[in-house]
DNA sequence: AACTATTAATAACC
DNA sequence: TGGTTATTAATAGTT
């Protein structure tokens, strides 16, 4: 939407890229922002330039919130990265980034089990009751997987049980009883 | 960009609001992909639709780095602020004593998702559903009384309206009419 | 899921 | 940068 097509390709001369990043970057987020209002999502956006500065939208101005949100959806991929190295620069930073997270987590988990919930909105104990709805449906499952595992573990031993027993009958039955 | 402009607000219509949300995410994935790849730029898109479902775009599928990044970048300003307490002696012990801390945390956090259950046992389970069943008990009297905190709010407004209107029909009727 | 009349975004230019 | 304009791209309403 310009004159001419546009390949989506790397654009090489330096300045026209910088022009294009910064109108089209001023473009997504307020698409972002349009989504989010019109159709009720919440959206979280991150830009880096090329050159490294940040750019970002959030629904809410909430970006912390989102993005803990979608760290629930993505932990068990997120702990094989997270647990990597350890910090090769500034100590310092990397004990107060470890602090935040836990202070995060710990208020998130405060929040799963029921407490807490003063800070949250409506719609955000909305969501967590729905959660917690599938979470305690998985749990259900896999307990009532368990438990008939466990039923047909013991009708197995009473089958057993009762093949022995027939057995020692017939044993007793044979040289034995005649009426 | 369609017959007729459109009000940013919120699409009441559902039906309307969820076709929308997809043709809008659509786009706006195809503009996140675009603006990486033309600017060189990296870039993090996090969409949570209005019914929780989860889409997202990262420059080179690598949510994961990007969000890192961001989060050094935002923590690196809190840091001025946070760097009261911190440990004395040993960072390298301290770091992972708090590391291992986030990862009990996110285990902890995956069995409350209904997540990673094989490793429980059935008394384990057990504790747990108890444990979310309490939780949301909690979450949904909170909610209700959000819910209804809301409503009489609305029925305190609606008597005020009520009122003024009365009071407006009375200006109107007092000098008004004679038949 | 397609279609199309419109609006919105933006590439090139200044 | 910031503004203008010719074009293309996105999409709202419709089928």
């Amino acid at each position: 939407m310009g004159r001419g097509r546009v390949q989506l390709k790397r654009i090489e001369n330096k300045i026209n890229r910088q022009v294009t990043f910064s109108k089209r970057r001023a473009g997504l987020l307020k698409k972002a922002h349009e989504i989010s209002v019109l159709c009720d999502a919440e959206v979280a956006l991150i830009v880096f330039s090329h050159k490294g500065k940040l750019f970002e939208y959030s629904t809410d101005s909430c970006m912390e919130k989102i993005l803990e949100r979608y760290e629930r959806y993505s932990y068990a991929e997120r702990q094989l990265v997270a647990t990597e190295s350890q910090p090769q620069g500034n100590w310092s930073m990397e004990y107060n980034r470890l602090k935040a997270k836990v202070d995060l987590l710990q208020k998130n988990h405060r929040h799963y089990m029921g407490e807490d919930l003063d800070s949250l909105s409506l719609k955000e104990l909305q969501n967590l009751e729905q959660q917690l709805d599938t979470a305690i449906k998985h749990i259900r499952s896999k307990k009532n997987h368990l438990i008939s595992e466990s039923i047909s573990e013991l009708q197995r031993k009473e089958k057993a049980i009762q093949e022995q027993n027939a057995m020692l009958a017939k044993q007793w039955d044979i040289p034995g009883r005649s009426n």
